[in-house]
DNA sequence: AAGCGTAATGTTTGGCAGGATATAACGAAA
DNA sequence: TTTCGTTATATCCTGCCAAACATTACGCTT
């Protein structure tokens, strides 16, 4: 066996550059189950602001929004995954589990 | 068509972390068409400064070097590349086509 | 009307990877 | 012994991006 190993970063493009990676999509995760940005944000100790940046982000790249947000009300509002949004993490997972099996298997093939 | 694709990098992984990547790989190729780090770096608008350290650190993490080099003397030195550094660009290159392609056969399945 | 916690957004700060700069060591060739 | 362009290495500088901080808008609840 060799002491290399393949490794690399996946990410699905669209029209602004990156449109879902594996931070994004976690992000998307802990937001269905917090039921907002901010909470999830800290959940993962991200900042806010850059939590929103993503979101938001997210949302202009695509047609239905990922997430919907409520400004204001009950509780100051809130954020929940679309089914739009839950078929964007889908998506990415599935491509992820993927790319995964690909890296591992072709690092037995590495020849040095 | 979708608005989205796959996209993503690949670098060969050693005892001290990054091995090989695309930038390691053109580099060791311009000192084999060169024949110095220096010239090499400036071929590529690189510090030369960057590009030793990333010698440097290919070289110590392969059990045989990658880049020879020699320190004043005729021309006041120079580096070429090994049998083993060829056959770590070979090895890299190889590994970035099967990558290329995965991307781009998985990018058509992609659902979104 | 006041309070609450969130969304939304602007401004400032800080960390650090890489670039720029400087200088020494090196050794063949002239 | 001088010259030359390279390797080798230390130190300073800078540009960028994320984090930190700050503020406003919002709308239900009480």
């Amino acid at each position: 066996m060799s002491n290399y190993r393949l490794r690399g970063r996946l990410w699905i493009e669209g029209p602004e550059g990156t449109f879902l990676g594996y931070g994004r999509v976690v992000l998307l995760e802990r937001i269905r189950e917090h039921g907002s940005i901010s909470a999830a944000a800290r959940s993962m100790e991200m900042s806010y602001r850059h939590a929103w940046k993503l979101v938001d982000s997210m949302n202009r790249q695509s047609l239905q929004p990922v997430v919907e947000k409520v400004t204001g009300g009950k509780g100051g509002g809130g954020a929940k995954l679309t089914d739009s949004g839950e078929k964007a993490v889908d998506c990415f997972w599935s491509a992820y589990r993927d790319y995964k099996t690909f890296l591992s298997e072709r690092s037995q093939q590495l020849e040095l």
